[in-house]
DNA sequence: AATCACGTCAACCGCCTTGGA
DNA sequence: GTCCAAGGCGGTTGACGTGAT
């Protein structure tokens, strides 16, 4: 036995909207508001399913969402919170006012993650340079591992050191869920002064020496997440606050 | 001009989460 | 605690546009 589908899909229009279908959608949500989106179709007039329309609105004609290329500056922000968060196109979103999870996703899909695995690639084996990673596991929880994670989030062994002549800006990476609820898989990798990481697994580096801002104080990064961890109400917003903190 | 390959992105699908009964 | 409806989310699909041959 299959799902049930979320609606009767028996008689209803799909694809493409066309612009009198947006009309009507735009004109009923200006009317009684978002929500209710089951119910929505019938009571607009519409032969969509409620999901649909709830999509449609949502990515296409809300009024604040912003249209035209990405900047420069959204690319940066989406790279940098791509590397903090993984796939979480909706948090990433949050970030990016009038920005859609949905078009996030495809710009990272179609520009992003192509561009960034050649910079991988070509760095790859030569590697005197920080590489501009993209943790694989973070992104896909089905590659997430099942809490078997090589040092688990309480045990991980962090090298609390700051190496001279410069300290690195480093990032704790992948603060995204793994199998379990609450349950944070944050690492933090450390450069050292040849670009290179200390740890090299789900290593999440990048190089900021062009970038503004001071280099962090590690012992007090580590000090934060560790402090985070034993607080157990609301971790998962705390964390990413903490990510975010490390952002600006 | 025709065909093919590839990139883009709106839309769909199915699973997960949440909240109320 | 369980069930169910509704909403939310991320992965995937496929139509369409565009450039190369």
């Amino acid at each position: 036995m299959g799902r049930a589908p979320c609606c009767s899909k028996v008689g209803l229009q799909r694809g493409p909207w066309s612009t009198s279908e947006d009309k009507i959608l735009v004109d009923y949500i200006h009317q009684h508001g978002e929500g209710q989106w089951r119910s929505l179709p019938n009571k607009a007039g519409l032969l969509r399913c409620g999901k649909s329309c709830r999509l449609r609105w949502m990515n296409y004609l809300r009024p604040d969402i912003k249209r035209g290329n990405i900047t420069p500056d959204e690319e940066d922000l989406i790279i940098r919170m791509h590397s903090l968060l993984g796939n979480r196109w909706s948090l990433i979103a949050k970030r990016l006012l009038g920005r859609t999870d949905n078009e996030i996703k495809n710009y990272w899909n179609s520009h992003l993650s192509k561009r960034l695995r050649n910079i991988n690639d070509s760095s790859a084996g030569t590697s005197t340079k920080p590489r501009l990673s993209c943790n694989k596991a973070a992104g896909d929880p089905k590659k997430r591992n099942n809490g078997t994670h090589d040092a688990a989030p309480h045990e991980m062994k962090v090298k609390v050191e700051v190496h001279q002549p410069k300290a690195v800006r480093v990032f704790p990476c992948s603060v995204s869920r793994i199998d379990t609820k609450n349950r944070q898989d944050v690492q933090v990798s450390i450069l050292k002064d040849d670009g290179n990481p200390y740890e090299d697994y789900y290593c999440n580096i990048m190089e900021e020496s062009d970038r503004p801002g001071s280099p962090y104080n590690l012992e007090k990064i580590y000090e934060e997440y560790q402090q985070l961890l034993k607080e157990d109400d609301d971790n998962d917003v705390q964390l990413e606050s903490f990510a975010d903190s490390l952002l600006m």
